[in-house]
DNA sequence: AAATTTAATGCAACTTTGTTGCAAATACAA
DNA sequence: TTGTATTTGCAACAAAGTTGCATTAAATTT
């Protein structure tokens, strides 16, 4: 389906991601943008961005889902199967442009990864 | 804390992990045991084997939780650094003991890493 | 083998994350 | 400007997981 009406919601969860290169949860999207729009719409509209391949989906450490933009996706081919790194203490994510080998996998076919990697953040770390 | 008591609980749960090398989710735990115990008692009891590094726990790819037996852990130094193999068709998921080399990261301090590999596994690929 | 202590359990109520159905509102094309 | 399909808000729901507290049951002590 994908996105469709550029609504006044669509853009005030695109300027969200747009300016910084930061992830973010679900629970802080719906926070950030309450008493602007219902988290039913904040939920929807994440759904049809991800399918438009303009952001991202991902677990954080704890289960929860987070969203970051994507970085050359598109709604067929998406790019994101780079590692994330959360913060233990502040919970902030990052993504990484780093490449990790995985080795080849005996009768398996596999198809995506997900890598989190967890520690202090630079912030956190001093 | 860990787990102090030999209750009839914990030996059923116990036995669960005993017998196959296969993750289990919370949720299939609490289906599993259904009749004989509480699931408050199973998230306890999970909790309990975690801490005396009996088993690990890990996110599957739905953000929901899994635990498996570990391979040599103990209540300080948990080796469940290894990666997970979750099946896209039939959500089983296995422990794998490769080994995945990550990157060193510049300012920051990498504590763990949670590695979920997707994809058909050695029964839904044939 | 009782009595005592302390951990473990059951239960109900609750919190949080996420979903669904439907009516009303809004984008956009004709 | 009108018509239609998409988007939104709302309320109700569902599933995963947590908490408090009274009760039960291990393990220790006597």
């Amino acid at each position: 389906m994908g996105v469709i009406r550029k609504t006044k919601a669509v853009s005030t969860v695109l300027s969200i991601f747009e300016n910084k290169n930061e992830a973010k949860s679900v629970v802080s999207l719906i926070e950030l943008v309450k008493g602007e729009m219902n988290k039913t719409t904040v939920y929807r509209i994440l759904d049809r961005l991800e399918q438009d391949g303009i952001i991202h989906s991902f677990n954080g450490k704890d289960g929860l889902k987070w969203y970051a933009k994507c970085e050359g996706c598109s709604a067929h081919k998406h790019s994101d199967k780079h590692p994330h790194f959360q913060c233990t203490e502040c919970d902030k994510v990052e993504c990484l442009s780093l490449e990790v080998k995985i080795p080849a996998l005996k009768n398996h076919k596999v198809d995506s990864t997900d890598i989190l990697l967890m520690g202090q953040c630079e912030t956190c770390c001093s």
